[in-house]
RNA sequence: GCCUAGGUGGUGGAACUGGUAGACACGCAGGACUUAAAAUCCUGUUCGCCUUAAAGCGAGUGCGGGUUCGAUUCCCGCCCUAGGUACCA
């Protein structure tokens, strides 16, 4: 038979699932390797052609190491908590735990059909509550604890009480808010029991804080900073504006240096480190104190060239400093400030602005009086709200210095064009810089901080970028926070009571007075008494740990068991797009390194190894309608290369109607009624159509099904297709023009199995060397770009590897089965066909024996050298690789050929490289 | 502006540590089979010049330099595209 691949494909799907040919158990006697997707949110869209290109790669990856001896967790679940099925539910009243289930079947039923090797009985979804009863229990441990930094990791709060209850405050080192209180162990127990609380939410992992949010009225919810662009909500295109709220926080600045060095021993991407590590954008610097004016400074060696002070407008100390005859001028000008928008200030970087207070702080070395400014190019979140300007070193400084006419005063000798622009060098020596003068950065830099701490004026000190994470939105569809509110102090609820369920509601909107949505679930309150926290957890939440719920899915007792975390310990290969660069990846980091201090786990990091997969980009297409003279659309429409000879509109036309940008014209007129009688102009008897790269969405007619392409060509030539479109991790639009290649190779590699009346035919005949050869070359191949994640060149490999058998006439069981090895991680369905064909128990490719690489094979006794002449390449000589230098030489000026290409000339030097080259230099 | 990745035929792309640029595939052109079409197979296909043809010559990996016997690959300067970021002191 030919190659029925709907047949073959279905076939092996059912037998898969129904022998559950993929489930793993945690088996310490094999070696384990664990390949992660990042799962998916489970839209009401299900999935397009892009999704499943990661998939396919860690599928491949996944089965290839199976294959090579390895016990391969290989898991698939769905982020199904989330912000569209809860805006679904406020439009139509539908629980989002419904539209939730009716996607989850969809895209289980899309993926099904690519034949992937998850091992679904350990699928997860966030909003199970069996799966958020730990996600619950992980805020109850952070909450339990205190980052302690004297031994630099998170402890239990019960030590932190131990040593309140010994010595008292002193001499602890937390990573904590910044008015705790100083106490002594008798001042401490003398405490009540409300007031040690509200001391302990201080030091606590996650805390409760007021905070500045994105809240939008339209949502009822607060946004994350990535969810709002340029002041309207991403989805929806609500308003948004800033808000004071009480808000859970996670002390994730507490780990700042520990995500930071952390990056440098993952096989990652290094652009994806790289925005992590601005993202948390450590700067070390000091402190120094112009009083009363603190300040943090990245170049204290500018020290003696600060001419003034700026303050951010919003800073504390704005309204005391300022004399009563700059009162107005200052007053105005915060006034206008808070008016501007985030956009506004960004956007005039140009110009600068600001207003003097009136008043002076005292140089901390030279004691001499510094005017003391406000403009709103210092920012009050970061460092201290006020910069010590040094116009000379710093291009903001030096604008605003000849704004407003302040001194410019150089430091360094090897300053130059100082009234051109500020020059930010660190090389020479310095001047006008009192104790350092003459001294170079590196000498100075000690010398100053020694002075500083002598008159207690400064420090050094290390500023993070990273703020602390806000954990509460104001939304229902969500996992619900442990926690329980008793005279206002928050209490966790008891560990025996998870999950803490989420309450049905009314309605999926605020209460009147503003609160959350669950403030709308009736009888809804802990021990029938206390108030239940009525935000809920965050997006990144259920994703910041849901690696170990993989690893022992079933489990009711803890979030994973012990033995089964220090088997899998961690993921060798995760996928997944950059987008989550700094969100996902940096929040499961910090859980991950949370629950590494709380001896729950044993990695520091959870991610070993990381690859982004490239987006794939629609690929539209357009027709050219011809406007006649009067402006109006005719119903004819112009091939592309022709439309610059007519008026023409662009539209875009579905690109299912069209095959290699040619439109099928029959299709196109049954398309829409008004079409019916269109009208073509063709080029070369065809109607050609524009093409434009952009987003792949439905208003752009552009979005290609996945089942599509199944139903068509199967889900193995999709799969190889995906592959072969390029390099992972580059990004590319979706283009089916070279599908029909692939399709015809799995037909041609089919082929080989069969005789020309397709029925199944095969020998038994000891292969031959060439035969051997083209076997493993590709075995070599397949088993080198793995390493490299390029699959593109892979399938490249395998379409010459079945080329060259076909042009043998190879139809031998000693070369196909193995090859049928080799190519099933891509193909796993045409595979299980052949395999079970040639006479193998059904089912166990999976678990087949990979073929081993021989090198006797590939090995040549002669090489065509390629003979150059000044490096340009003439012709090719076979010489037998034996022979060395001077044989070779001989060999080649022996040659006619290659006296013609010398031309009378004779070789200077010889450049000869075994098995590569002949150069001749004349 | 800064950071990162990238720029190769009509198209997607290949060339791994400097050693035959354009593998593989699409598309296109021509041919075979066929009443015809589909499918399949064969040949050609970087550009330019020359030639009836065989063959030959020259240019060529964003642009300009450099190192080298030899550069898509290494170095310097510049241009463009994509992603990230936005006054971080």
């Amino acid at each position: 038979m030919d190659y029925q691949f709907k047949d073959i494909e279905s076939r092996w799907q059912r037998f898969w699932s129904e022998n559950q040919t993929y489930k793993v158990e945690n088996n310490p006697s094999k070696p384990k390797y664990y390949v992660l997707d990042m799962f998916p949110y489970p839209s009401g869209a299900g999935l397009h052609v892009g999704h499943p290109l990661g998939y396919i790669a860690s599928d491949i990856f996944a089965r290839y190491k199976r294959l090579r001896g390895f016990n391969v967790l290989h898991p698939m679940g769905y982020d199904s908590f989330g912000l569209p099925a809860e805006q679904y539910a406020i439009q139509t009243g539908q629980h989002p735990a419904i539209t939730t289930e009716t996607n989850i079947k969809r895209y289980r039923e899309q993926l099904d059909n690519l034949g992937f090797s998850f091992d679904w009985s350990r699928e997860v979804r966030t909003s199970d509550p069996n799966y958020y009863k730990w996600t619950q229990w992980v805020f109850m441990q952070l909450f339990n604890s205190w980052y302690n930094l004297e031994v630099d990791k998170a402890e239990p709060i019960s030590t932190l009480i131990a040593k309140f209850e010994t010595s008292g405050s002193k001499g602890i080192k937390a990573e904590c808010d910044e008015d705790v209180a100083n106490f002594t162990a008798d001042e401490w127990k003398r405490l009540s029991e409300e007031e040690q609380q509200k001391e302990l939410l201080k030091y606590r992992l996650t805390y409760l804080r007021e905070s500045i949010v994105n809240w939008c009225p339209a949502l009822g919810t607060v946004l994350a900073n990535d969810e709002v662009k340029e002041g309207f909500s991403e989805r929806g295109g609500h308003p948004v504006e800033q808000k004071k709220m009480m808000q859970w926080s996670m002390r994730i600045t507490a780990y700042a240096d520990r995500l930071l060095k952390g990056l440098d021993d993952l096989d990652w991407p290094e652009p994806l480190k790289e925005m992590q590590r601005y993202w948390i954008g450590k700067s070390v610097g000091a402190m120094v104190s112009f009083d009363p004016i603190e300040v943090f400074t990245t170049r204290v060696d500018t020290l003696f060239g600060v001419s003034f002070l700026v303050l951010a407008p919003e800073h504390e100390l704005v309204l005391s400093l300022t004399t009563p005859s700059q009162k107005e001028e200052i007053a105005d000008y915060i006034a206008q400030t808070s008016k501007k928008s985030e956009l506004d200030r960004v956007a005039n970087t140009k110009t600068v602005s600001g207003v003097f207070t009136g008043s002076y702080a005292k140089h901390p070395i030279t004691g001499k009086d510094i005017p003391i400014w406000i403009s709103d190019y210092v920012l009050a979140g970061y460092g201290t709200g006020a910069v010590m300007a040094v116009p000379s070193g710093d291009q903001r400084d030096w604008l605003f210095a000849k704004q407003f006419g302040l001194p410019i005063i150089p430091v360094l000798d090897t300053q130059k064009d100082l009234d051109q622009q500020a020059d930010p060098t660190k090389e020479g020596r310095y001047i006008n810089s009192g104790l350092i003068n003459g001294l170079i950065y590196q000498e100075a830099i000690p010398v100053l901080i020694a002075k500083l701490k002598e008159l207690d004026a400064g420090k050094v000190k290390v500023n993070y970028r990273l703020r602390d994470a806000i954990f509460g939105r104001q939304r229902y569809w969500g996992e619900p926070v442990p926690v329980y509110f008793k005279n206002g102090l928050p209490y966790l609820i008891d560990e025996k009571e998870l999950p803490l369920l989420l309450p049905e509601v009314d309605k999926y909107l605020p209460t009147e007075s503003g609160e959350p949505p669950l403030g709308r679930a009736e009888h809804w309150k802990y021990q029938d008494q206390y108030e239940y926290e009525l935000s809920t957890m965050p997006g990144w939440a259920g994703s910041s740990w849901y690696w170990y719920r993989y690893m022992d899915v079933h489990n009711d007792q803890a979030f994973a068991d012990k033995k089964a975390i220090s088997y899998w310990k961690d993921v060798d290969l995760y996928i997944g797009g950059s987008e989550h660069a700094t969100g996902h990846l940096l929040y499961s980091r910090f859980w991950n390194k949370v629950l590494k201090d709380l001896g729950y786990v044993g990695q520091e990091e959870p991610f070993k190894k990381l690859i982004n997969q490239g987006m794939i980009q629609g690929r539209s297409n357009f027709v050219y309608r011809v406007v006649n003279e009067g402006g109006k659309s005719t119903n004819t429409f112009v091939s592309v290369g022709l439309r610059h000879q007519y008026k023409t509109i662009a539209l875009h036309v579905d690109v299912n109607m069209v095959e290699n940008d040619v439109l099928d014209i029959n299709r196109f007129k049954f398309s829409r009624a008004e079409f019916a009688d269109a009208e073509f102009i063709f080029e070369g008897g065809k109607y050609i159509c524009g093409v434009e790269i952009e987003k792949m969405s439905k208003s752009r007619f552009n979005v290609v099904n996945p089942d599509d392409i199944v139903e068509r060509y199967g889900a193995d030539t999709l799969r190889l297709y995906e592959m072969f479109l390029g390099p992972l991790e580059q990004s590319k639009p979706w283009n089916t023009n070279g599908i029909e290649g692939v399709f015809k190779f799995l037909r041609k590699f089919w082929k080989l199995f069969h005789d020309d009346a397709f029925n199944f035919c095969i020998s038994d005949e000891t292969p031959s060397k060439a035969e051997y050869k083209a076997l493993h070359k590709i075995i070599r191949k397949v088993e080198e770009d793995i390493e490299r994640f390029s699959f593109n060149t892979s399938v490249s490999n395998f379409m010459i590897c079945v080329n060259e058998l076909q042009d043998l006439k190879c139809n031998k069981r000693g070369i196909l089965q193995d090859l049928v090895i080799v190519l099933s991680p891509y193909a796993p369905h045409i595979g299980e066909e052949l395999w079970a064909l040639l006479g193998n128990k059904a089912g166990t490719l999976s678990y087949a024996t990979y073929p081993k690489f021989d090198e006797r094979y590939l090995i040549e006794s002669e090489f065509a050298y390629p003979i150059s002449v000044n490096g340009k390449m003439k012709m090719n000589l076979t010489i037998s690789l034996d022979l060395a230098a001077p044989e070779v030489e001989q060999l080649v000026l022996a040659n006619d050929d290659v006296q013609k290409h010398l031309d009378g000339r004779s070789p200077k030097k010889i450049i000869f490289v075994k098995g590569k080259i002949v150069n001749l230099v004349v």
